[in-house]
DNA sequence: GGTAATCGTAGACACAGGTAGACCATCTAC
DNA sequence: GTAGATGGTCTACCTGTGTCTACGATTACC
């Protein structure tokens, strides 16, 4: 029997619209601050800690590891970002965030929730809540 | 004062992320029946209708014009969508689906409905219907 | 009737994405 | 030590996407 939801959009539908509209609002965000979306990406992805690898930060965020590189050469260039050789291996890289990129960070991520708060403003507290909760359940970080 | 999710990823990473996510399940599941991503993307588009014109589904689906014109293309040479000149207006070409076009829509958004349900798998009924309550909300179609 | 605008189509262009291969430095196994 | 594997980097492709331009057909405006 079809459901009430029968004729809505398909979720990738829905979702690829959200992600678009998402990305229009925060890459002027991003730009004022002179950071480009990746770059923002790497940020915070070591927000939590040095990554050891370059690969796995690569795989942290989604994206090649020969991509990553421009990203991190432009974001060591800046100083917001450190590469230095893991003494115990050192093919490794470890990528750390400096504090000049923690306070950009900082910044970016202000924004950017103010941006969210907005986009989300006429949803109801509840639904929002189950909206995060649901994402966070479906998209977990590829790390585990 | 930080709020209990101030530490979780931003909504443009996560939605990122479930889109990769969601792209991979269905992209099999079309091509199993010979369908492209945007292909499909046209025939739900004209699910509830014809489009009046080329240039109007090609917004209602998110897609530049003279991208659209090697799927109608593929459609159109499988039976799927007819391209007919607007009586009234005869630069316009209204895209209607086909009885066959219809048949195929229907098996695939099967496939797709079946993959969505998969994925929500393991979230409560109540939070699965706030998540697509607020997608529908936050991700409006642009056609109004 | 003549000019401008619109629609569909095609082609060129720049740009971002992933993949693959090669290279060098380095580590591990033997 | 030597051979193989791994990590970072660079380069070269192939693909997909959007923008731009041009063109023919058609319509709308004056």
């Amino acid at each position: 029997m079809p459901q009430p939801d029968d004729r809505r959009d398909d979720l990738g539908a829905l979702l690829h619209r959200l992600v678009r509209r998402v990305l229009e609002l925060e890459t002027p965000l991003l730009a004022a601050r002179g950071v480009e979306m990746w770059d923002y990406a790497v940020l915070a992805a070591l927000e939590s800690g040095p990554a050891q690898t370059q690969a796995r930060l690569a795989a942290a965020i989604g994206r090649d590891k020969t991509r990553l590189i421009a990203s991190l050469d432009r974001l060591e260039g800046r100083g917001l970002v450190a590469r230095e050789p893991d003494p115990a291996d050192r093919r490794n890289r470890i990528v750390t965030l400096t504090p000049d990129g923690r306070a950009l960070l900082a910044g970016c991520r202000a924004d950017v929730r103010a941006m969210e708060e907005g986009l989300l403003a006429d949803v109801p507290a509840d639904d929002r809540a189950a909206f995060l909760r649901t994402l966070l359940r479906v998209a977990p970080p590829p790390a585990g």
